[in-house]
DNA sequence: ACGATACGAGACGGGGCCGTATCGTAAAGC
DNA sequence: GCTTTACGATACGGCCCCGTCTCGTATCGT
């Protein structure tokens, strides 16, 4: 502790730009929309791309895993969907359809893209994307099934796996956003994705 | 053509060693298994890899990307499922499961997150990793879907849409092995999927 | 005005990969 | 035996990135 005051001292001499931090990671998610794998991108290319001094970047972050994890915690995921109505069909339906307009922004889907090839080689990476992005979805969903559960909206027996029933929730518009960039998300398809969830594939007699 | 048979006449001076060109394959495929990713990936680094010289590889391979779509066609996804019981619920078991033990495999498992965030930067090897492995897969399940209306086993008004129906099957197992690896694939995860889909998530009545 | 810090630009030595070329050796046909 | 091609090893010039440092200029507190 070098400072004199609980207020982290007075600073000397100019000031940084914060735009220039902004501008930085703009860049990155840009780079990365662009089709940029994160083996593909350099600290100098990146300060070239934002019109920035190396050193400016240097001296903000110590190296390219600092910078990314900073990316990854300025995709604000805004809070995803605190409201409930108890109608489960209309809740899942809200839920799953924020997701599928996530996943139409190019920079969103790319960086998921990104991330998931990294969960290996860079694990502290992929734990902060998985917490700040996919975990906060999953929360979300699992205890809005878990009401369903309780309240009879869901038979019972399905209630001993909810982790389950989210991957089944989630999966369809994932797996098609992930694997099949050039497929449609439709508006309704979240709607449809649900009424098939809820009624089952198999005629009701 | 400078051959004068159509057998590709007689090639002269010591022929090539067809173990190099697996010994290359297999290298990069656990290179890729054991977390790099494909701009990680160097023809140096490759060939020392393999213990093998570097202008052998170049013998082969004018560059990465022709390297990389024979690595893509060398994996051979072996006739996913031809035989079809008749029964639904059977032969939909029979598929995810496939796609799970599939996705158990660190090599294809690796390989397809790889594959997924290439298809932007190289589409060309991305539609030769789609066509050979994604939709070999697809087919197979949307025909059974196919099959599984007309005979009345899947109520008649969502056979509008055989391709949401094939992401609702995979999507479950795919989302869960490509973006929560530490998430288990257990052995009645098929079954219970399939019997989650059919009969719905609502009870009924 | 003055010292301190930030900024864009770029030089700098070091290192890795690129794709090619050159070794000496090995394995085939003639 | 001779030619031809393949092999592992390695050297080569070129390129790009690394992380640090030095410029000249700009902007803050004092």
């Amino acid at each position: 502790m070098t400072t004199n005051g609980p207020a982290t001292a007075a600073p000397r001499g100019r000031p940084r730009n914060a735009a220039v931090d902004r501008t930085v990671i703009d860049t990155v998610l840009r780079l990365i929309a662009d089709g940029a794998s994160i083996g593909d991108l350099t600290m100098e290319g990146i300060a070239r791309e934002a019109g920035v001094g190396k050193a400016t970047v240097y001296r903000r972050w110590p190296g390219k895993d600092a910078l990314l994890l900073d990316v990854l915690t300025a995709v604000d995921s805004p809070p995803p969907l605190g409201c409930r109505s108890g109608d489960l069909r209309h809740d899942l339906i809200l839920a799953i359809d924020y997701i599928r307009r996530r996943s139409l922004a190019k920079r969103e889907s790319a960086l998921m893209r990104s991330m998931v090839t990294q969960m290996e080689s860079s694990p502290e990476l992929w734990k902060r994307y998985h917490d700040t992005v996919v975990a906060a979805r999953r929360r979300m969903l699992t205890s809005l099934l878990e009401d369903a559960v309780t309240s009879g909206q869901i038979r019972p027996e399905l209630g001993a796996d909810l982790d389950l029933l989210t991957d089944m929730v989630v999966g369809p518009v994932l797996a098609r956003a992930t694997l099949r960039p050039d497929a449609p998300l439709p508006d309704d398809l979240a709607e449809r994705v649900v009424d098939t969830l809820l009624e089952g594939m198999r005629p009701r007699d």
